[in-house]
DNA sequence: ACAGCCCTTTAAGACTTAGG
DNA sequence: CCTAAGTCTTAAAGGGCTGT
């Protein structure tokens, strides 16, 4: 793979340039090499033999006798790849579970497509670890080859209702319409159990509770450190003993330290942050509009013009001469209008388009998204005071939030 | 003890769009 | 036509438990 800066390079050669001929001279006078005498003439051509050695490399291949059933022969897949080429477990299972259970691939995709037109478009990997977490009670692949296919297919009807119960709840409950609000699709693996074992009756208190649990775990990340199916199992574990919403809610605390957000947390933060996701929600939640058209934000609007895009409030090149380009992507530094809107302010400085947008709206559209308007702090030399002000703003409508609803 | 594992996050560059 | 703001794509890093 190379892009347009590497091959600038002089000493980056193309593989099959390389290959196409038998001779290393234009790759040497390319890279500087000026004769025998320089010590890097040496080194080159060993480097280009080395790759030309390829070549010569023998392949090893199995072929497996007709005699063998379709599981042996996965198996032996299975266990070649385990070595080699580096496959996702979740095409090894796959591999595994369609062995037994023929014409299952469609089943899944079927469900898959199901689920995207409802609007989340999920990893077929996902909805594996799903049917996996209920035939097993944990998420881990290494268990597949184990199960029965009558096991499969139990845990298959199964999961169906409930990954559609942890999508409604996710949807109507929470308020979380798309995957791209979500800091992990694991926690729908968990809500989908939570369903499943309560046999679809959960009271008021608990569905409250629940949404709690699933909005911090979202907005702290629960499932997007290292380990992310330690974790999963914990609290697929917590079902099997009996636990609920609040013991889900206990981990999550003993993980975390504490629930409520605290504007350390939002600092250095970039839009990837699983907190910059919660940040949407609860500026939706507060009737957070475009400045323009006052269209309602959300993800899905149609049009280029409407469109959602992160609006630099400082916008980049105001910022370039003073301050590095991640201090720029702060979070506490993003808004979210429209695609039109974001454009037209393009690289105007805050306090020449803050005040028409004033005079216009009032500052009704600011404390929705909690920019503060204050015009002392609108100056690029007190960027990082105005960073400081809004998380605080910020932090307190995300706490809100997250206890609300 | 330590390499391996696996998903998420980060970083960097290419590409796209629209305003001036 | 240039510029600036996004978005998209891909590789590498991060992080904490697992298995040998």
């Amino acid at each position: 793979m190379s892009t347009r800066k590497l091959e600038q390079l002089p000493r980056w050669v193309k593989v099959t340039e390389v290959f196409k001929s038998d001779s290393d001279a234009p790759f040497l006078k390319q890279a500087g090499v000026t004769g025998f005498e320089d010590p890097r003439y040496e080194k080159y051509s060993q480097r280009l033999a080395r790759l030309r050695g390829i070549r010569k490399y023998v392949y090893r291949m199995d072929v497996l006798e007709r005699r063998l059933s379709y599981d042996e022969v996965t198996e032996i897949f299975v266990r070649v790849n385990s070595l080699g080429a580096k496959l996702r477990s979740s095409d090894l299972a796959l591999a595994q579970i369609t062995a037994k259970w023929r014409g299952a691939l469609k089943t899944f995709q079927a469900f898959q497509t199901q689920c995207g037109k409802a609007g989340f478009d999920l990893d077929l990997g996902l909805h594996l670890k799903n049917l996996v977490s209920f035939a097993t009670g944990q998420s881990r692949f290494l268990t597949v080859g184990g199960l029965s296919l009558e096991a499969l297919q139990v845990a298959w009807r199964e999961c169906v209702p409930g990954m559609e119960f942890a999508l409604n709840f996710l949807k109507s409950n929470v308020g979380i319409d798309s995957p791209a609000l979500l800091s992990s699709p694991f926690l729908l693996v968990t809500l989908a159990n939570y369903g499943h074992r309560r046999n679809y009756q959960i009271s008021a208190e608990e569905s409250h509770r629940l949404r709690y649990w699933a909005l911090v775990a979202n907005a702290k990340g629960r499932y997007s450190r290292g380990s992310s199916e330690t974790l999963l199992d914990q609290d697929l574990a917590t079902f099997g003993d009996g636990g609920g919403a609040n013991e889900l809610i206990d981990r999550l605390r003993l993980q975390m330290g504490r629930l409520d957000i605290t504007a350390e947390e939002l600092e250095g933060r970039n839009q990837r942050s699983a907190l910059f996701k919660t940040m949407f929600l609860a500026f939706r939640a507060a009737g957070a509009k475009d400045w323009r058209s006052n269209l309602a934000i959300a993800l899905d609007h149609s049009g280029a013009s409407h469109r959602l895009q992160f609006h630099h409030i400082f916008p980049k090149a105001a910022l370039k001469n003073s301050y590095t380009s991640r201090e720029a992507d702060d979070i506490a530094n993003l808004a979210f209008i429209g695609g039109k809107t974001n454009r037209q302010i393009s690289d105007k400085p805050p306090a020449q388009y803050f005040p028409p947008l004033l005079e216009k709206s009032g500052s009704a559209p600011f404390t929705a998204q909690c920019i503060p308007i204050e015009p002392t702090l609108l100056v690029v030399e007190r960027y990082k005071d105005f960073l400081a002000e809004r998380r605080k703003a910020v932090t307190c409508r995300v706490n809100e939030f997250l206890d609300g609803g």
